[in-house]
DNA sequence: CGAAATCTTGACCGATCTCAACTTACGTGG
DNA sequence: CCACGTAAGTTGAGATCGGTCAAGATTTCG
């Protein structure tokens, strides 16, 4: 277990309202994508209700079974959400980046959270408080359409998840997550893993054991080749992709 | 495959606008969770951009691939969202019921949609336009709130089918399966299987052979009883959810 | 630099899938 | 309303994918 875990996370290093910070939040607002269309005057009003809020490293940002009253932007740094199955097992679920945002799940319906949340490196989070939010997309609504455009590619992505998970083989969902990981035109067809293996173990519902086998078998196969620990290089996509 | 399904889906039996249909419209629209909170004048706005359609059982409402432009509101009747994975395999993802709606997916995104649609029975569909849609939301802000609500609710589940699939066993995840099936007060905790088994195994990410076998065991071990192919009685619920 | 966590590799085993044969349920048309 | 054909469901045997446990190597971070 990481050892801030066990710090209390209500002592936040840095808690501040809009108008008594060293105006980070002005950047943490201005990079959010379902404010950023918003004119100057609506921005200040924006950043009237938002508190900005310091994590260390590994410091628990709310656990499952908390009261979720908040709306979670991530400023800078990355979240680790994840989940406990009735086993006990933890599931990776996504990591946060800077202007993704989390909490919004239990914002309407007024009920606990499932999951938990925790900084994987120090991390600067916007948050908005329930009944805030709700007044800012009453009077805003063209933030509404921001905001559900952002669910509907959220729940897309579950919904893929899922559907590995149920119909495809670790060999399957491991190469699929390599090419995921290529998107962005990368130099060399060269990958840097997001999370160590572990996560990415329960992320893709195996074990570390099975990544590390899997990843030899693609090298022998020549479809990959195993740079350090976090790089990989993709050598033959398309075989990949027709495992 | 389904007789129906080589039928053209444009070709409903039905397909009429606010003004010239049977009033199955008002019905329709009345019964949307997300629409019924509105003044009556409201609704008679929001009637005005429906289109009421029916589809036999078996019919196709969208495939993958088809350009989103409508929500897709159930009236009546029963939907199956199901996803092909990258091998081909069928896995339904949800069940709609009169009231739920779908195709918001892609609604805010201007993508095309990732999953298939079709009748299970036959369904009465009211369906609103992309841009009609949006016009709403903006013009009527409370509305959005409510499709966030339902939003979230989806992406709940969605992500906890994930974690169930990615961690645990698949006796577990038939119990978890039956004991939601319980949920509302059943007589004699007896409960009628929403759908085959068949769908149920890719639902479940398993065979149906496996869930054949599971549910014999379960009986064997006095948790459940098979009463006939679709009811199966709850027994010990407490050492089912132990598994 | 050293402790702790992560990662790798091997051996083994068991849960679940696959394939095949058979039975049962269901919808259609006579 | 019954008979028939097709799809769904069941059961068995065998194969295998992937998990578990354990030991050792490597990385990470204070």
């Amino acid at each position: 277990m990481n050892k801030e875990k066990t710090m209390n996370n209500n002592q936040h290093t840095n808690c501040c309202h809009h108008d008594n910070c060293s105006g980070n939040n002005e950047s943490c607002v201005a990079i959010v994508p379902i404010f950023n269309h918003l004119e100057k005057s609506q921005m200040e009003e924006i950043m009237g209700v938002t508190h900005s809020v310091a994590y260390k490293k590994g410091e628990v940002i709310y656990s499952a079974g908390d009261q979720a009253d908040s709306l979670y932007i991530v400023n800078m740094g990355r979240v680790r959400i994840y989940r406990l199955s009735e086993a006990g097992k933890e599931q990776l679920l996504r990591i946060l980046k800077p202007g993704d945002f989390t909490g919004e799940l239990a914002l309407f319906n007024e009920t606990l959270h499932e999951a938990y949340a925790s900084a994987m490196v120090d991390t600067s989070i916007c948050t908005v408080k329930r009944l805030d939010l709700q007044d800012l997309l009453l009077k805003y609504p063209s933030i509404s359409l921001k905001v559900m455009a952002e669910f509907s590619r959220r729940l897309e992505r579950a919904e893929r998840q899922t559907t590995r998970l149920a119909t495809e083989k670790v060999d399957t969902r491991i190469a699929l997550f390599l090419a995921e990981c290529l998107e962005v035109g990368s130099m060399n067809n060269e990958i840097t893993l997001p999370m160590s293996k572990k996560d990415l173990a329960s992320y893709l519902g195996t074990t570390p054991e099975t990544i590390s086998r899997k990843l030899y078998e693609l090298e022998t196969l020549g479809y990959i080749r195993l740079i350090s620990n976090k790089k990989i290089q993709i050598i033959d996509l398309d075989s990949l992709l027709l495992i």
